[in-house]
DNA sequence: CTAACATACAACCATATGGTTGTACATGGA
DNA sequence: TCCATGTACAACCATATGGTTGTATGTTAG
């Protein structure tokens, strides 16, 4: 899981895996587009490889570089275990609350003060 | 998007995630379970913080550590993203198979050698 | 007031990372 | 066959990372 979040911690390696995603690419089509060295962008291609995020193919001189959808979702399988466990504690906190004041029905908002809808970064 | 990553990309910061996820935790609480010195447990909460996963609140001489789950959500959309381009990329092949074999209604397997079933998270 | 506690932060060290250049090797096309 | 192409890999460098210890500061308990 560590190789796989590091990976994908990096602008470049996420364009890559980005673009097998859409369609296989060689090497040389990758390192094309970016302002890099062939052999950094071997690296990063490696290093997306060792977090089986894409695999190589050999074909002929060339090396088809394709996306493996399922290291993907195991990264998702873990996000969306920790929102579980949020909503887990929001729904302890919303029992503890009906608990609490029995005769209102259940308050729309949770009483932790996360903001919730603010996303300042997009 | 780097560092919220590569703040996940680390075993005991994953950790003291999940854990001010389900209920806050001081600096000193987190710092107790593991086998490393304070100061080493601060700067990964520093790291979680300067990805925005995780927030301190002061109280007295204590910081709360709390979570921010619409941070994990950021990560969570650009898996997401990421599975609609693997999703497309799927319907343009049985398209294109469609198109060159108009009597067969859909195959169902594609023609690409990705296994596609494992898809957890739908 | 003072002592203990919780945190912050700087300095330092070893190793990992992201980049470079250079070299070697296999393959395909002329 | 010969040469350009596509890839692999090693060596090297600067910086980032993950850990340490030590010191300083604010806060609570006695």
């Amino acid at each position: 899981m560590d190789r796989i979040f590091r990976a994908l911690a990096d602008a470049t390696r996420r364009d890559i895996l980005r673009r097998t995603l859409v369609a296989e690419q060689t090497i040389s089509d990758l390192a094309a587009d970016y302002a890099m060295s062939f052999a950094a962008v071997q690296k990063h291609v490696a290093v997306l490889e060792r977090a089986d995020l894409v695999a190589k193919s050999p074909a002929g001189r060339e090396r088809r570089v394709h996306a493996r959808p399922e290291t993907i979702a195991k990264a998702q399988a873990l996000l969306d275990a920790y929102e579980h466990l949020w909503r887990a504690r929001i729904d302890r906190l919303d029992a503890l609350f009906a608990e609490e004041h029995p005769t209102s029905p259940s308050p729309p908002t949770d009483p932790n003060p996360q903001p919730t809808p603010s996303q300042p970064t997009p």
